[in-house]
DNA sequence: AGATATGGGTATAGTTTATGTACCCATCAT
DNA sequence: ATGATGGGTACATAAACTATACCCATATCT
């Protein structure tokens, strides 16, 4: 079967799972196709799929069957929720907009400068190729008011829950470094590389943080954090990058967890806590 | 112009301006397409987008020229930031594995439990028709140390960055509140509507979030902090629904902003705190 | 009640897109 | 020099799709 029939298939069963139904015009706007190749679509479907479709003749539309059984696609509430968030104008131009009745929704707005495509892309080559390159990059740091040149040779990208970093060799301080990217202006010069991604041990090195629920929360709230976690006997361990570890500990809130009256707001703490501020820092040194 | 072609022509332009580079090949494997169409494709790629495809003999590979100027697509960083956490197996089946040669990457893990799709696909459904639903719930709260069923009126889904909520009005509490979706383990039936959507204030309130640099920033710091959140004249104002405002509070950490000692950790604090703290006890009154 | 609009089905002829097969060319590694 | 790789093209055939036309059932409007 040919891609696109393929995809027109997916389409009729996403909507009928996630929206409970679906008209030929839904077909003929999302693809482009004609109306007759859209009952053809659908006939098809119900070849492939028997049982699944239901033309409601009074509501002229197709339903979903009450022992709906999707054939191709596995229902993943993410991928749903994924979409919704798209459809709210969040990242732009990922999937098409397959959801037609959506339900009013809305998530946090989080304030940030946009990335610059051809920064990325330029970043992105040198990483690909080997190179270092330079940045117009504005530091934090109290020294350097203005944006300026900087020489770096990157070779991957961290993800920090709110922001893109680039992880790179820093030409000036001769050490790896995280560099936001978006405050990457713009970017010139490929050049030599100044060290192999190999030696960036904070980025391959990563540190098992054992996560328990907050103790300061009843025993059944605490039973209920383990079930949110996935918790095994009261306890979760995840694998963080040491280069990500400090972001790990702000976004989680994992810092202020004691210096809070509210337990509420940290449902769990750090249970390797020692073996956890050594490996931090380690990162920070 | 068909679907199935037009995607694939989106695709080469896709690969050229992120990647640097396509073969037919790629578009063999990404569209299950014959080779020979792959050439066409190629070929007529090089009509609607005269000049942006470089054939490299010796590296036997396409490439984007220099002066590379997309036609079917606005290169959008954040769209291919998406398809990068999207390869790294984070929400799974949104869009297609467009990247062949994605960078070495990582974002933070984190942990939480999953939503059933099921679960998901019926509180849609009577958010559609507008009824209401028993949800079998884990309620945090002290009282409640089982899941059990509580019936509610859902008429929205909120994201507060990390989680979903359901916004619904409680027929045990008799009022509107957040239900996180994950924590939702069952549905059964649907039954009549016990408020109007309209009637939850809170959600349809919203409250302009007055941001800042941190004053304890030096000039140059809140200077590049102001253009980090697009400010002007060293403020930004950010709409946030009522019933979102404590999450905002707790995702940008502007709860921990003076009790901490570093202000690194919180680059933005609340302008107008007094409004924001009267609409913030409004809304968890 | 009759007219009309809507949503869907199907048949036909013709076009576009795609396949398989075959054979050709240039480059690179051996 | 030879073969492997990556790409181009031609031809006949098949599948997919379009446009057009006409039919049916249901709901709504007057």
């Amino acid at each position: 079967m040919r891609w696109g029939i393929e995809k027109r298939l997916e389409f009729i069963e996403f909507r009928l799972f996630w929206e409970g139904g679906i008209n030929r015009a839904d077909i003929v706007d999302q693809f482009g196709v004609s109306v007759p190749q859209a009952s053809k679509d659908l006939t098809l479907y119900e070849e492939k799929a028997p049982g699944n479709l239901i033309y409601d003749k009074s509501a002229k539309r197709y339903k979903a069957a009450d022992d709906f059984k999707p054939v191709f696609m596995q229902p993943n509430a993410s991928t749903y929720l994924a979409h919704l968030r798209e459809a709210n104008g969040g990242t732009s131009g990922v999937t098409e907009a397959w959801l037609a009745s959506a339900p009013e929704h809305d998530a946090l707005p989080i304030p940030h400068r946009r990335v610059e495509a051809d920064v990325l892309r330029d970043v992105l080559k040198a990483v690909r190729e080997g190179h270092s390159i330079e940045v117009f990059y504005q530091s934090m740091s109290a020294k350097k008011p203005t944006p300026e040149w900087r020489r770096i040779s990157p070779h991957a990208l961290g993800n920090d829950g709110l922001r893109w970093h680039i992880r790179a060799f820093c030409h000036i301080d001769h050490k790896f470094k995280d560099f936001i990217l978006s405050r990457c202006m713009k970017t010139r010069e490929h050049g030599l590389s100044g060290a192999s991604a190999n030696d960036d041990k904070l980025w391959h090195d990563r540190f098992a943080v054992a996560l328990a629920p907050n103790p300061a929360l009843s025993a059944n709230q605490r039973s209920i954090i383990a079930q949110d976690y996935e918790m095994t006997n009261g306890r979760t361990e995840v694998m963080v990058r040491k280069a990500l570890l400090y972001y790990f500990l702000k976004r989680l809130r994992l810092d202020v967890a004691d210096k809070l009256d509210n337990p509420h707001e940290v449902p769990v703490v750090v249970a390797n806590r020692p073996a956890f501020d050594a490996a931090l820092a380690e990162a920070m040194a």
